[in-house]
DNA sequence: TTGACATTTCAATGATTCTTGAAGTAACAT
DNA sequence: ATGTTACTTCAAGAATCATTGAAATGTCAA
């Protein structure tokens, strides 16, 4: 993970329908979704839908394997957690810790020389 | 944080003379850093600089604060560990670990109903 | 081979964002 | 008041991104 590849990434998650594909393909676990379904369930039209989606594969932040006629894609959750990985320790230095579920409206600041991270 | 705000700090993030912002302000630490340091950091003009400026302030990561004729600009940790919250809970649901230090070539996946994230 | 389906690519338009330099605002010192 | 310093805002042009609908590609079934 490098800058220019977590702006890339951060690019791809600056817009509300691609983190809305996102959450729908995390929903979908292992099994992944097909482009048709996403663009269903993103009430977009499938041009629009495979714009986002090549957005988003072109970050790293999805796979795409075709399976006959239809083009089956995944989250990468390895790629999400370089990201977090890079923004909490290149970018912070360690000084974030991650707000925990339920927290999210505050966040958790760790004292500068504080234990472990994650 | 909600998608709304989310969506914005990703924007903000995705730009690499921002995200260099964003170190700068981590090194300097709480001190902060005024506009003028932080545009020479970055090589910048001082409007570009006070431009990427205002987008990080406009999307929460950064406060400012005016002490006579300087301009000192801080990371608020609390925001960025929020940020990211969002992300590992509310968009992946757990299903992401950040990559540990030194460890940001390959993420770490946790196998959906595994231990405690954070 | 013809037709149907699933998806992507292309072209055109409109909307944002980036960058630069000039002008404006705020605070202080003389 | 005047000048200086520190920043921001504005205006204009270039670049990038988003959206739409039409056309193209790849896959399968009859």
């Amino acid at each position: 993970m490098n800058e220019e590849i977590a702006v890339g990434a951060f690019g791809a998650l600056s817009n509300a329908s691609r983190l809305q594909v996102l959450k729908l393909l995390v929903q979908a676990g292992p099994t992944g979704l097909t482009a048709g379904a996403i663009a269903q369930g993103l009430g977009a039209s499938p041009s629009r839908a495979s714009f986002h989606l090549a957005a988003l594969a072109e970050a790293g932040l999805l796979t795409a394997e075709r399976v006959s006629r239809q083009i089956i894609y995944r989250v990468d959750f390895a790629v999400i957690g370089a990201i977090v990985g890079y923004l909490l320790h290149d970018c912070c230095q360690g000084q974030v810790r991650a707000d925990a579920p339920d927290n999210n409206q505050a966040g958790a600041t760790k004292p500068a020389q504080g234990g472990p991270c994650c």
